[in-house]
DNA sequence: TACCGCATGTAAACGGTTACATGATTAC
DNA sequence: GTAATCATGTAACCGTTTACATGCGGTA
């Protein structure tokens, strides 16, 4: 359901199309929320029959026609109720903490091999998200630099752990 | 396809009937990954067909037969596989963190409300990972202890975050 | 008396991904 | 020449949640 008002809250700061909806999605939002093509036009047919979206066609040559979606006011109105009530709990699936929990007959080297993956994979999004930052900067609503300032913040948690945990694992043997 | 892979680790640690194994992915493993009967019983029926793993069934009265799951070599064997292979990147979805994207037209007063919000809950998780923590202590594996200590990390990184969030944006006015 | 724990399960609905289909234009 | 970008969509499949069904025994 959370789709629904990904898109309706995008729609709120800009009328769009589908596929820059889901550019934005998997920028800007990609830590927050991801959205494939076969769930976003299907999302944007169902808002426009109920309502919370307009459409405004654009033909082009050679082309799909762009379908600009605006959001109505009923559509505001949605997503300033959903803004208003509290948010629900997180739904995290983290493979690499399932793995971690049922590793125990892992062996030394393969454990360290895979914090060490983690640890790469962790400093990979970091480096995605500093290059996101750095691009957008100035007229960026404070909102949403919060948003990446966050998850900046938690991967660097992240690697710190990692590196506390290797290091009272004993001196590398691997690399 | 996680959570066959969660059944597989569990029931790799000790044979188990499919209560217990809902009991532990509500508790250790609440943080990770979860599961409702609807999915376990039925990958568990699902599992038992493939030979991953055997069941005894032991008769009670008034009570449906405790079914008591075990898994074979073939099962392990699959969960090395999967141990080995590299962690696929997490999947999560924060209810908090699209809100607070989207939440350019919310007042000051609204926005800090949510933030505060945010802020009871994870002290919640904290506290209630601490009583988890206090309450194996001896004869847990370590990295169990390890997993439950990450989301700890983690939730104390995002109180601080938040701290940080809320003074930069000025004094209470709100409580 | 009321609720929680134990213990099994099923069926319908839901939300989402993946793969498919189409095809011109532009940048490397 | 190859890949990426623009631009729309559909259909099959998959995994999961939610609600339902049953019901005794112990505890507050």
């Amino acid at each position: 359901m959370s789709h629904r008002y990904l898109v309706l809250g995008l729609l709120a700061q800009a009328p769009m199309t589908g596929y820059e909806i889901k550019k934005h999605a998997s920028c800007a939002l990609r830590s927050v929320a991801n959205a494939s093509y076969g769930t976003l036009y299907p999302m944007l047919h169902q808002l426009l029959d109920e309502g919370a979206v307009q459409m405004e066609e654009y033909p082009q040559n050679h082309r799909p026609a762009r379908k600009v979606y605006t959001i109505t006011e009923r559509g505001k109105q949605e997503l300033a109720a959903w803004l208003h009530e509290p948010a629900q709990s997180d739904q995290i699936r983290r493979d690499f903490l399932l793995k971690l929990f049922l590793a125990h007959d892992l062996s030394p080297d393969d454990l360290r091999l895979m914090l060490q993956q983690r640890r790469a994979a962790t400093e990979a999004e970091l480096a995605a998200l500093r290059e996101i930052q750095s691009a957008v900067a100035c007229g960026t609503p404070p909102n949403q630099l919060w948003v990446s300032d966050y998850t900046l913040t938690m991967c660097q948690a992240e690697l710190e752990w990692l590196d506390r945990l290797m290091a009272q694992m004993g001196p590398d043997r691997l690399e």
